[in-house]
DNA sequence: GACAACATACCGACCGATTGGTATGTCACC
DNA sequence: GGTGACATACCAATCGGTCGGTATGTTGTC
């Protein structure tokens, strides 16, 4: 029956290794430039192998969509020890903080899997759409926890929705890192973020 | 044979024809997935036609990005009546409204045609980075000065550059994009600019 | 505990379609 | 009769994807 163990996963997850590819390679060249060949390359696969894992090319965009949101809880919500302040509003701000610190180094390493792919697919592959919208949702989702705690504390000017404001953010991170691509420099990138640090700062005054 | 058209600059010039046409299509598709093809068919167009105007694909990208500015400059900056309003930030404001207006419609109707190609560009083609870079460039700095007007008529708050501000107010567009393709709809990437409306006004309060 | 039957994981040659780009020709207009 | 503006036919490379095959398990039966 299943105790089932792998029959022969031969090194470490061929699977995890091509989707881990796809983050690096789909970041930098975009999801139509990144071909199956080099995510292969990349990974140290067959060709055969990829498509024993992945019936195509879009189900490991879709999958990998899905890591994505896992791999952003862990790395943004969970881990790191800020994650525990108390205080709701300063949870918040550190939060602000700990994105604007990761932005840093070539924008391959700092922009947002799922950001990229759906720029590109949206209108062509609605598997794809649909599985970047759930990872960009989750995380709105869960910031605007955060938020609301931070309201429900402090009040926040009228007319101003938690998960609203959790988009917004989102969307100020995106907008920094199409910026920073355009220049070549994440520097621009963190000014914007300061920038969204300061209303976040001041909707709570 | 040939039923064909005019030799000279035929009715309304290939060349603006490819380029109107790479504007909707890279927008809805990403540039790595526009194909000559495309352009051509769109255009109404043969490929020797296309490759008489142009050396390359990348060529056409880089032209491309330099009339979007162009046409940014007269749609945006110059035609609408608003820009002639005199009180500075009355005049910023009334730019991001205009902005929040055409929100509106499937995606690649508002979305920007440079955000979408640096995306995917920026580490593969320096020359169309470099455009697009252009393009991005010469917006937030024509933008900058009306911020520097409204600046100099109610001061801002400490720390805050016009350049600065204005590369932001892009950003945030750029990043409501995102998020309006992620979920098919334009109503959230609206919320957004909402967002930044607010925090241009409550820097001047 | 031996063995047949089957499942999983992978290899790599191969496929038709499509890609960006070229080579050559045609034809109207100066 | 040269030149600019196309059209047509074509090309090598690459694309995503298939397919027959092998090596190495795992499992039910006796």
């Amino acid at each position: 029956m299943t105790s089932r163990s792998l029959a022969a996963p031969s090194i470490p997850g061929v699977k995890a290794r091509l989707i881990e590819a796809a983050m690096t390679i789909v970041r930098k060249k975009g999801y139509a430039a990144t071909s199956v060949d080099d995510l292969c390359k990349a990974a140290g696969v067959t060709k055969g192998a990829f498509f024993h894992h992945f019936v195509s090319k879009e189900a490991l965009a879709v999958e990998g969509a899905a890591q994505w949101t896992a791999r952003a809880e862990q790395l943004i919500f969970t881990l790191p020890p800020w994650t525990r302040i108390e205080e709701p509003l300063e949870r918040l701000l550190a939060h602000i903080d700990f994105r604007l610190s990761m932005i840093e180094g070539p924008a391959e390493n700092f922009t947002c899997f799922v950001g990229t792919m759906v720029q590109e697919t949206y209108a062509t592959s609605p598997a794809i759409r649909t599985a970047c919208d759930a990872s960009i949702t989750a995380y709105a989702a869960r910031l605007a926890e955060d938020v609301q705690a931070a309201i429900e504390r402090h009040g926040i000017r009228d007319g101003i929705n938690a998960l609203d404001l959790a988009y917004h953010i989102q969307a100020v991170l995106q907008g920094a890192f199409i910026m920073a691509k355009a220049k070549n420099d994440p520097a621009i990138a963190r000014h914007c973020v300061t920038h969204l640090k300061r209303y976040v700062q001041m909707l709570f005054k």
